[in-house]
DNA sequence: CGCAGCCTTGACCATTATCAACGCTGGTGG
DNA sequence: CCACCAGCGTTGATAATGGTCAAGGCTGCG
């Protein structure tokens, strides 16, 4: 289930979880702050390929991953087979948070890449012992609900444009964050997938695309990847403008 | 915009705070164990009436609420003034976790009710002195994440039926664990602010409810209050028969 | 008892899903 | 290095779910 898994525990160097370079919060690097070498004994760090199972939904909830290179997809499925994505992780991003015994979605690989894992009952130990870890995860869940309560607005009354316009405006700031400009935009993920992730079918999404690269707002560069071109327009489509009315 | 301020703060008897007696974690109950006078003096007691606004979405977001008493409905808005209900609180529920420096969306009452209300400044103080109160929140703000990947499942996957059918069997679980047997189901709000919540419109609400009437499933007793006729053939409509397959 | 607001029902419409066919693309093996 | 092909993406035609518009009924409060 879980690729190639080198447990990152060492004698003691500073380096001991090195591979731990996240950009945001990274368990790692807040334990090499602190020296405990104690939750390093019970953290792996483990690589993983394209559509790899990280998580499945129904499973124990046993672990808990910081990723720390490439892009995950979370989802949920009814027994049908229909599928709702409800977030894609980037580096820096905690999987498991929300869970009680049972894992309540599944989690993929949308790529090759790397994360740190913890033993649940070690990061709880951990926890009562590090109150500032657990600050720095309550500031990272409250912002988890926020885009989790954007996506329910984009979900239960965006249309099909508003939506697609709306993710992709999310993607630019993220591709910001990271470095970039907000103009190129990676899109690791399939059509398929950004059809889960807003609640569309892919010929929806497909169709729409088509729309924005006709009406000059997005280029195509290749099939992952796409520069914005008007960007006001983008967020117009989007319903940004003026969403905090109140 | 609040209506009646009862500040709680008092010289120091038991019951500072006598009436937050919420059923789940109250704040006014942790603090009380804990003997915590300093946020009693920062912490408001407050009565609201039908219809008043707790939180303005866009507004700076100086405090958070314990809900005591009462109902209390969390939504967003587009520009254009579609809604989306993100979330029903009742006793015992905190409003305002998920912020940052701006509330991120509205609140108001369904009836009359009461909160504790602390301010943000109060609150990050004491939560520096009170890891265990921090680790009660993270575990709620973890249901309260998992409770919203429920409702993108709903918003972006279901049915408007299997939306319905969902939303009467979460109501009836609520209903449990309030104390109630599980079929006798209160609704305390209206069917707009249902379709608000279910991402629909009120008549299909109204006509799936009828549906649902029709077929012997459910049974209405007064225009807010329901009886779950039979569950089982719910829980089927809701699709959570085998929602974890996986 | 009356009325305003909420709820229900009906007829029709629009957006998006579904079904189907074709084209592109990138990875693989010859 | 090129050609093939499986899978992904696009486009088109049609269908269905739920939305919109409209009218009437209920209900609970004053």
């Amino acid at each position: 289930m879980i690729g190639t898994t080198t447990v990152c525990a060492g004698a003691g160097g500073a380096e001991v979880c090195g591979g731990c370079s996240a950009r945001r919060l990274s368990v790692c690097g807040v334990l090499e702050q602190e020296g405990l070498r104690r939750l390093n004994a019970a953290a792996d760090h483990i690589a993983f390929r394209a559509g790899e199972v990280l998580v499945r939904e129904g499973d124990p909830a046993t672990h808990l991953f910081n990723i720390t290179a490439g892009d995950v997809r979370v989802h949920k499925l009814l027994s049908d087979g229909r599928r709702q994505i409800v977030g894609f992780l980037s580096p820096g991003d905690f999987l498991g948070l929300a869970t009680g015994d049972r894992y309540a979605f599944s989690a993929e690989a949308l790529g090759p890449g790397s994360a740190c894992r913890f033993r649940k009952v070690d990061y709880r130990k951990i926890l009562r012992e590090m109150p500032e870890l657990e600050h720095a995860l309550l500031d990272r869940a409250a912002h988890e609900l926020k885009a989790a309560h954007d996506q329910m607005l984009l979900l239960g009354r965006k249309t099909a444009m508003e939506r697609l316009a709306s993710f992709l405006v999310g993607l630019s700031e993220r591709a910001r964050r990271a470095g970039g400009d907000g103009r190129l935009v990676p899109l690791p993920m399939t059509r398929a997938e950004i059809a889960d992730y807003l609640g569309l079918t892919t010929e929806t999404v497909s169709r729409n695309t088509t729309r924005l690269k006709t009406r000059g707002v997005i280029r195509l560069l290749t099939m992952h990847s796409l520069s914005i071109e008007r960007p006001s327009e983008l967020l117009q489509l989007a319903g940004l403008e003026a969403e905090a009315a109140g």
